[in-house]
Formats: structure tokens, sequence, C-alpha cells
RNA sequence: GUGGGUAUGGCGCAGUUGGCUAGCGCGCCAGAUUGUGGCUCUGGAGAUCGUGGGUUCGAGUCCCACUACCCACC
């Protein structure tokens, strides 16, 4: 891997990257696929026609279904899917959280129920690495846990420590898996997880104790969890400095449009965040004057696109009405053209900002960003 | 024409032996959603309870007439 800093406004960096799926622009939001698929019926070839540069998937979702060891025999997930480019894979540490209740911590690793047929799963940093490296994404990321944000001193230090623990085993792992003959790919990198929560204390120490580790990347995860934006911002300003300068960083899960923005002023590369997808097929379209949301009555008879000058296959074409019909009528081209949108929308954004820093416009982008999103879309 | 049944927000229905501001589902109108179970959650608007009369302290509930629709028979 090669990671070289263009150029830098404050903590705000501008990177190129390089794996062994070719490069990355940083700043930059992966699309999120959790199941190989971009839901909302947006297929591999959508996305190359929309300016995605990353895919991400998810280890535990794919090992359910159909299973890694399915996707290592067709040839990894990049001959699986048809997408050439570079894929991060999710470890399954967040289902640690997100399907809380039906799990069991231990040392060794997580006892999950299958949420497709309710077998028991086991995954502990081993087993992660394991099935990251059946699917030969391009990064794999740590075996972590994601506590609640907001849970207190008691839980979360324990938890952290464990979470470095992991993260120990999982860097020997994957330099294992790499080294062997017949693995998908050899050139696989692993990205560390910094966690704590919002206690500043934990976070930092967290955060020296992995950049000791030297791995590729690093991620700050357990954020947007449920504190406040503020409470995510001053983590970031106290946590990101902790965090090797020479490598690249990841926020995990996040977010909005202004969040991603404020996220790249604090010195954070990589995104990703359902909101796009999710919200697109919730109806919601983002512009550069804020969110749209076009099940509401005021679209019914607005025949221009979603945003006037988009370049998106729904904006080219389609109206705002024609749209809100789709959604209504629960049409799965409604969903589709949404979900386009809003993909095209935030890799579009990105490529926004990495213009503004290669060309020293960084803060004034920013500042007029921020405001004409919070303008209010009409 | 005869017999029976049904009439409650846009649609489909609950409404106990008559008792406080008439409920529910869907739909509609809005809002949530941050390392995704195409979900879920939260609000809101909207009903002269078919019409008219009667009994009663009190009627969506009981009685009478009328109207509309459904079924059967002629």
């Amino acid at each position: 891997m090669k990671y070289e800093i263009l150029t830098t406004s404050g903590r705000a960096k501008r990177a190129h990257m390089e794996t062994a799926h070719g490069s990355i622009e940083t700043p930059v939001f992966m699309n999120v696929a959790t199941v190989a698929a971009i839901k909302g019926a947006a297929s591999t070839e959508d996305l190359e026609n929309i300016g995605t540069q990353v895919m991400l998937c998810n280890t535990y979702h794919l090992h359910v279904r159909p299973g890694d060891r399915l996707v290592r025999d067709l040839g990894g997930i990049h001959a699986f899917t048809s997408w050439k480019k570079p894929v991060l894979t999710d470890s399954g540490g967040f289902q640690v959280f997100s399907l809380a209740g039906i799990r069991k911590i231990r040392e060794e690793g997580v006892t999950f129920q299958s949420h497709v047929d309710g077998h028991r799963i086991f995954m502990g940093p081993e087993e992660s690495m394991q099935i990251q490296s059946n699917l030969g994404s391009t990064i794999a990321m740590a075996f972590d846990e994601c506590p609640p944000a907001l849970a207190d001193r008691s839980y979360i230090e324990p938890s952290v420590e464990r979470t470095t623990r992991w993260l120990i085993r999982c860097k020997k792992e994957m330099e294992r898996l790499n080294s062997l003959e017949d693995t998908v790919n050899k050139e696989q990198l692993l990205f560390g997880i910094n966690q704590g929560g919002i206690l500043e204390d934990v976070r930092i120490r967290h955060a020296k104790e992995i950049a000791e580790l030297d791995l590729p990347g690093y991620a700050v995860g357990g954020l947007a969890v449920g504190e406040s934006h503020e409470q995510m911002y001053h983590i970031l300003d106290e946590t990101v400095p902790y965090l090797p300068k020479d490598r690249p960083t990841y926020l995990m899960g996040v977010g909005t449009p202004a969040n991603i923005i404020e996220g790249v002023d604090r010195g954070i590369d990589f995104f990703d965040c359902v909101y796009p997808t999710r919200n697109g097929r919730h109806g919601h379209a983002y512009t550069h004057f804020g969110r749209l949301n076009l099940m509401n009555q005021r679209y019914e008879r607005d025949t221009r696109p979603i945003e006037e000058g988009c370049g998106c296959p729904a904006c080219r074409r389609y109206s705002r009405a024609y749209i809100r019909h789709l959604m209504k009528a629960k049409e799965m081209l409604g969903m589709r053209l949404l979900v386009l949108h809003n993909l095209y929308f935030y890799n579009h954004l990105m490529e926004e900002i990495r213009d503004a820093l290669d060309n020293g416009r960084w803060k004034e982008y920013k500042y007029n960003m921020l405001e004409s999103l919070n303008s209010g879309a009409e």
C-alpha cells in the first residue's frame, strides 16, 4: 500500500492511496453494500457510472449468506460481484452492538444467533480475519466491540481493553493469512479501530496504544450511535491527533453531508453511511441545499429534477413528481432512482471537497457548503 | 312486490346488558433513522355514528318511519 498526502489545510488532508485493487483518492465516501449489493437495486455497473471509488461489504452478513467459503471458491468478492475497484469489509464487530440481545461476548469472541435461520455463530478476531481473507477485500476492519456511546466508564474501559487485545490477535492472524499460498488477496490491509465512547482520556489512551501497532490505517468507531454532534466533533478533535498522521483515517458510519465536512476538517479520509441508500429507499433526496422528502405532498406536481444541474441518472431525465409517484406506488424504480441520486450526490460531494483542498479553497468551501446545506431545500 | 341483512372518518371494520372528550387497521399528512433486516418508531388531520322522529337523566347502541345497498324468493 502507498498512502501519500498531497496537501493539507489545517488538519484536513487530501491524499492518494494505492491498493491491490487500484487507487483511492481521499477524502472518500464508501458506498454501503452490506450483503455485496447496494440496497435499492443498484448494480456494480451503476456504481461505476456514479463515481463510486470503494464498495463496503459486511463480514458478518456475507458469512451468514452466501458464506465466505463460497465467495472464496468463486474467486473472492471482486470476481463474485464483478466490481474491480477497492472493497472494504466491515468486521462484524458492529453487529455485536447492533444485534445486541442475541449475542454473548467473551474474551475469545462473540456468540451470535444468525438473523437468517437462528443458528449459533461464534466469531472472534481470528474468525473475522479468516472470513475477510476468504472474501478477499482490499481493506479488512479489525474485529472490535462498539459499545453504546453513552455507556458508563465501568463498561467502556474493560471493553476498550479487550478491543485492543482483539486487535493484536487480528494483526497476527492477518499476517498469517496474507502469507499463505492460496489467499485470495495477499495484500489485504488491516485497519484498527479506536473506541472509548465519549470519554476523551480513554479515546486518547486507546489511540496511542493502537498507533504503536503500525497498521496501514486507523478508524474511529463507536460514534454517531446516540451522542450529540458536538460530542462527536469534540471526540474527533481530541482523538485524531493521536492517530498516525501518515496513515489513512476512517470515521465509521458517518454521516450527513455536514458531518462529513466536519470530519474532513478534523483529518478524516474515509467515510461510510447508510443514509444515502436507506433514506433514498424512504423517499429522501440529498441536495446542496439540504434534504428533500419527496414523499411530501408539495412535490405532487413538481416537474423539476431533484436538483437542477445534477448529472445523476435520476436528475438527467425524471421529475420530482414522477419519482414521488413511484415512491407512493412502492415501485422499485423509485427507490433505485433515489439511491442512485443520493450516492451520486455523496460521491460528487467528496469530489468537490477534494477539489477545494487541491485548489487551496477548503476553508471557504467548507463555510459556504455548511451554509448552503443548512439553507433549506425547496 | 315479499322475506332477511347491512348502513360508524377516504376504504375495511370494533363498539360489550344504552353511561365520561366514539376506537382499530389500512390510507392520507408530517417527523425520526449515522460500521443497513427494503424495516421500525413517533406525531397529526379527518366522523353532524344513512335521514327524520320517539323512549330515557343519558342513544352509535332500544322503538317507529323513510332512504340506499346486499342476499333470497316471486
